[in-house]
RNA sequence: UCCUCCUUAGCUCAGUUGGUUAGAGCAUCUGACUGUUAAUCAGAGGGUCCCCCGUUCAAGUCGGGGAGGGGGAGCCA
């Protein structure tokens, strides 16, 4: 569309972009003797001479060699680190140790300067924290290039499980008028002008007069509208945007972040665990298949950064190691009630090494308790099933014994709670009960009330924290560093 | 939101008991060298010591307040 006739022209001739070959498809390929036009950026250039070259593609550098008197001085100047180069030239057996193949460049185009005083990125270690400040800058380095591919792979792993299981992928909304599912603070949308909003006689906010007509926020998940689907095309799943005005400081808390959120009809909590399971599972080797070398780079650099803690905090596994380990391991399965006895009798407990002793039934576990069952008891993820009802949503359904809820927890080593999901209650009047017991108004989730009074089935379904995924399968520490924008209290840049 | 630590050159950091002109490595620039692998060697340039107020003859250093960041906790995914 839109592209004039000689411009086609000119793609057939190569002379634009498109004719370029990845540097990842060459140091694969191996072979030799052949004419190639690559195209990338600058990562060093040595003695005047060796130039590694790195297309984005795999975090190899194409060594392209520029042989000496053979390139005009003006050009050779431009050749800094961050600059774009087109080079075209032939793939030869590498003369020099550290790579097969090279690239002896018969014709060097600048397609791109970089000022070498301004530009921030150096050949050598940068910080995290630093790195997080020119976050427009850090996909050019080796470790976030890795991480975001690894999070394209993960992504894309997703939607194939859940297509090859018949699911349908829904678009929930990202505006709702709903603020009565309890997952946590909201933002606010409105089109008023703040200094001087529409009010009621009272003085309170009229927002009839607003865009929508009556007060909206964006979501904090869409679960209740892919229950809605879910009553209908029985499989369902959400794979979007999420946002919590929640105060959270945390390495693993976002204000905006990606949220899974599959729903299913004709599943009891049973049926949703192994769901769960074999959904983790399936991406973790999806990525491990397709994404070998970006996770053995992420393996290194967790290697290196564990060499710097003290022996007792490193982890007796290596990334790559614990990933194989978690594919290939069942999951243990146990109940809050029995987990509670575990912690009460453990000599954590005893010798009172929690923070907070474990003494009564029906208390939240804190995240020490968590740590303990994960990285010290069982050593592998732990779901936790059938918490006491009081600490949890209106929407799980209650078991047999008044207490408790069927919940699931899937916990995770390193990070914590990775999945909440449980199954749904779908009996009307224990769904309503429990709403007025927590002041949820029945009145303005009439719409979801409506899946309980028309064909209610038993439905299950959870929601599971992308990034935090990312975080567990690239190793990183910081939340802030598996999303290429994070938004943080405090903090909105670029 | 709470606890705790940090903020000195582009980056990573040192800076003694408060005392003259604030240092190092890397990066950058200039030159040398030329099959290098974060090349090497020599030289040069580069500072709002986070901000404000205070104590003092004198503050990078001490005190108060603020901002930003890290780690932990809560809330959760």
């Amino acid at each position: 569309m839109g592209l004039s006739v000689s411009c086609i022209f000119a793609f057939q001739n190569g002379y634009m972009f498109n004719n370029r070959t990845r540097i990842k498809e060459l140091i694969a390929n191996e072979s030799v003797n052949y004419e190639v036009i690559v195209m990338g950026w600058v990562r060093t250039f040595r003695n005047n001479q060796f130039i590694a070259l790195n297309d984005g593609s795999t975090n190899n550098n194409l060594q392209v060699v520029a042989e000496l008197g053979k390139f005009d001085e003006s050009v050779l100047k431009r050749i800094t680190t961050g600059a774009a180069l087109k080079v075209s030239g032939e793939i030869i057996p590498s003369l020099g140790k550290g790579q097969k193949i090279e690239l002896k460049a018969h014709l060097i185009e600048i397609l791109g300067d970089s000022d070498a005083e301004k530009y921030p990125l150096q050949p050598k270690k940068h910080s995290l924290e630093f790195l997080r400040e020119i976050a427009h800058l850090r996909f050019r380095t080796n470790t976030f290039a890795a991480i975001f591919r690894v999070r394209h792979t993960l992504a894309f792993a997703v939607h194939k499980f859940f297509n090859d299981k018949g699911f349908v992928y829904l678009h929930t909304p990202i505006i709702t008028a709903s603020d009565a599912e309890g997952a946590g603070e909201m933002f606010h949308v409105t089109n008023f002008d703040l200094t001087n909003p529409a009010k009621n006689e009272d003085g309170s906010i009229n927002y009839k007069e607003d865009f929508f007509g009556k007060a909206t926020n964006l979501t904090v998940s869409g679960q209740l509208e892919g229950e809605l689907a879910a009553m209908a095309l029985a499989d369902v799943y959400t794979f979007g945007p999420t946002f919590r005005a929640e105060n959270s400081n945390t390495a693993r808390h976002l204000a905006e972040f990606w949220m899974i959120e599959p729903e299913m009809a004709f599943y009891d909590l049973e049926d949703n665990m192994n769901l769960a399971e074999e959904f983790i599972k399936y991406i973790i080797k999806y990525t491990l298949e397709n994404n070998k070398d970006d996770l053995e780079f992420l393996s290194q650099r967790l290697a290196e950064e564990e060499k710097q803690k003290p022996q007792h905090e490193r982890s007796e596994m290596g990334l790559i190691e614990k990933l194989e380990f978690v594919i290939n391991n069942n999951f243990e399965r146990l109940t809050y009630t029995e987990a509670i006895q575990i912690l009460k009798e453990s000599n954590h407990n005893k010798k009172k090494k929690f923070q907070y002793l474990i003494e009564d039934w029906g208390v939240d576990l804190q995240s020490e308790h968590e740590r303990y069952l994960v990285e010290k008891h069982f050593k592998k993820p732990v779901i936790l099933t059938d918490y006491p009802k009081n600490i949890k949503a209106f929407y799980m359904r209650q078991n047999e014994d008044g207490k408790t809820v069927a919940a699931m927890d899937i916990l995770a080593p390193g990070i914590g709670e990775i999945v909440g999901g449980s199954q749904r209650e779908e009996r009307l009047n224990k769904l309503t009960e429990r709403m007025n017991e927590m002041h949820i108004s029945t009145e303005e989730l009439d719409w979801y009330l409506d899946t309980r009074r028309f064909g209610p089935v038993p439905h299950a379904g959870f929601g599971l924290g992308f990034e935090r995924l990312v975080q567990f399968v690239t190793g990183m520490s910081n939340i802030r560093d598996v999303i290429p924008f994070p938004r943080t209290p405090k903090s909105a840049e670029f």
